[in-house]
DNA sequence: CGCTTACGACTACACCTGTAGTCCAGAGAG
DNA sequence: CTCTCTGGACTACAGGTGTAGTCGTAAGCG
């Protein structure tokens, strides 16, 4: 089930909001998106054909939900990610994001309760 | 600078070992991948022509040096993933790899070691 | 009841990717 | 000096991806 990054777009907006209609998708990536209704379409339609998206008619439109969570698919993502670049080690992943400044003070201190938790 | 995923495995062996010919490239991954050399061959080429690979003549036959990074290559693989799957967040990202099973015991301990150093 | 509009279905098309094959020239074998 | 082998250069080709266009039809406007 390989989601493109184009086609991780219109699910984020649909794991935020299931059961919208293409347009409403494409009003919702609006703001950031510059794509055309035609895109969106073609990528609501690829998903649907992945069995990514599900559709429930709407009169003479479609309203489309996601059949895999947000969750399920982010834990393989993360996994498969690490395996591929980092050899499957988390650690240097995290390095590597502090490195950059991609963590800040709260990542630091959320990262740090999390790892409490996992301990016991 | 993307480099895909066969790709992204020649760029492993010769971070590992810069200044191999390609039928050595060959050999290193012959192990792990079942690619003929001509496919090797061509992933270097795309490789060179992404500027990710540079070449050194040797007599009728090149080495291949890469000109680009680990660290830097990974820290920014890291980050895109992160922004493109986590809305950058890298808390959630941790979490979702210790949910699966994605974080051993020693991954915990370097973690916690990691934020250590962080925090100062 | 006819015209426009909006929807999904189908089609398009260039570029990337994985995976290789062909070709020509130089290096080494004899 | 000639023949073979091997290296890089160029070519191939199907499937995925980003980005859209066309078509037929059904629904609502007038």
């Amino acid at each position: 089930m390989k989601i493109s990054d184009a086609e991780l777009e219109v699910m984020a907006v649909l794991w935020t909001q299931p059961g919208l209609a293409a347009v409403d998708v494409h009003d919702a990536l609006g703001s950031e998106k510059d794509w055309t209704s035609r895109t969106v379409k073609t990528l609501l339609a690829r998903l649907v054909e992945k069995g990514a998206l599900g559709t429930e008619e709407d009169g003479r439109r479609y309203l489309y939900f996601p059949l895999i969570e947000e969750g399920t698919y982010k834990a393989g993502a993360a996994r498969q990610f690490v395996d591929q670049v980092f050899s499957g080690r988390a650690a240097p992943l995290v390095a590597h994001l502090a490195d950059t400044r991609g963590l800040t003070a709260d990542d630091i201190a959320e990262l740090e309760k999390l790892l409490g938790e996992l301990k016991k």
